[in-house]
DNA sequence: GTCTATAAGACGATAGAC
DNA sequence: GTCTATCGTCTTATAGAC
């Protein structure tokens, strides 16, 4: 179905998937060879190349799903009206996906390597333009564009070793009166 | 003076190290070849190995001054009895730093191949350990470590290219009053 | 669908000329 | 202090057996 997939019926495939996923975060994409991956996922290197054609293919792969998420939480916030309500849509969204993969969220959102495979590919680097324009609004003065960027690479807190013992709706919950605060948002309706 | 260095009296040496934060920067560490040190410095691979006897070595001399400078963020925050004042030097001073070299703020607290290497080197794991422990404080909740976390990701807003048009001086205003929301201080004398 | 075998080249690192 | 030339290893990727 996906353009990026070239065979495979998917076991073996997403054994590959996440062991890469693994392996970026411990090492960075740059870091990583094909044969690192082939071991983590009890393949021969030759296996994996059944699986994907090329090194790209499995970026591409680790990052067309999540940035799909990304994309879903951008067209929310584009039919919301009020501006404060799509803020709120976009950072409660964002948080969410991060906290549901907390491991690849710190992959996509600070891998060099990550970044320049989704600039070559106009589609991806699409949704992040977007996401990115509609999380400073119509307002772009300095302030506001700081504090978008601090947002943005704060989302890597959800992989940070250090919180690993805390449950999931915790981080998310804190990570979400954080953001709130460093915003400069009023929680919607009930308070923390 | 420092342990690090081998030979080389520091022009060249110089040129090497800038090149290195300039790749890491683009590429990360685990994604930067020695040849690709090489091309940026103008010289051969050779070359750099006269100055560098391996390339941890070069991650190495890039780390650690950058480190120093964090190290003395610590004993100025130590130094100081009230825990608000402490907490301000600590964000204060971690935010002059990443603005002082934007690009290798980025390096530095994101990379996974400059975290293996920072881990496999106690003196250098010690300086990030103690300036994580004071921003924590003596009361560690998860609210207070999620914060923490969250404001240690942000300071990679420094080197966003998206505010690459911002001069310095607003960008790091600006990251302290956010910094300070975020991390629930009031502003210490004047406010903004 | 997974394997062995191998190609062609890039990798980190060394030796020795100048 | 910088060079050329080279080492053995590891890299991505392919071909073809099973």
């Amino acid at each position: 179905m996906t353009s990026t997939a070239t065979r495979g019926t998917g076991a073996a495939r997403q054994r590959i998937i996440d062991a890469a996923v693994a392996l970026f975060f411990e090492q960075g994409a740059g870091g990583t060879s094909l044969q690192m991956i082939a071991d983590r996922s009890d393949m021969t290197k030759a296996a994996v190349y059944y699986h994907f054609q090329a090194k790209e293919d499995i970026l591409l792969a680790v990052i067309t799903p999540a940035l799909e998420g990304v994309a879903q939480v951008a067209e929310a916030a584009a039919a919301t009206r009020s501006r404060s309500a799509s803020l709120d849509i976009l950072i409660t969204g964002l948080i969410d996906q991060v906290i549901e993969n907390r491991r690849l969220g710190a992959v996509l959102w600070a891998d060099p390597t990550i970044a320049q495979v989704v600039v070559s590919h106009p589609m991806l680097q699409d949704v992040g333009i977007r996401i990115h324009r509609q999380l400073i609004g119509p307002n772009p003065d300095p302030a506001t564009r700081v504090r978008v960027s601090m947002f943005g690479a704060s989302l890597k807190a959800a992989s940070d070793p250090a919180l690993a013992d805390l449950d999931a709706d915790t981080v998310r919950q804190q990570m979400l009166d954080a953001a709130r605060r460093l915003l400069g948002l009023r929680p919607p309706r009930s308070a923390t």
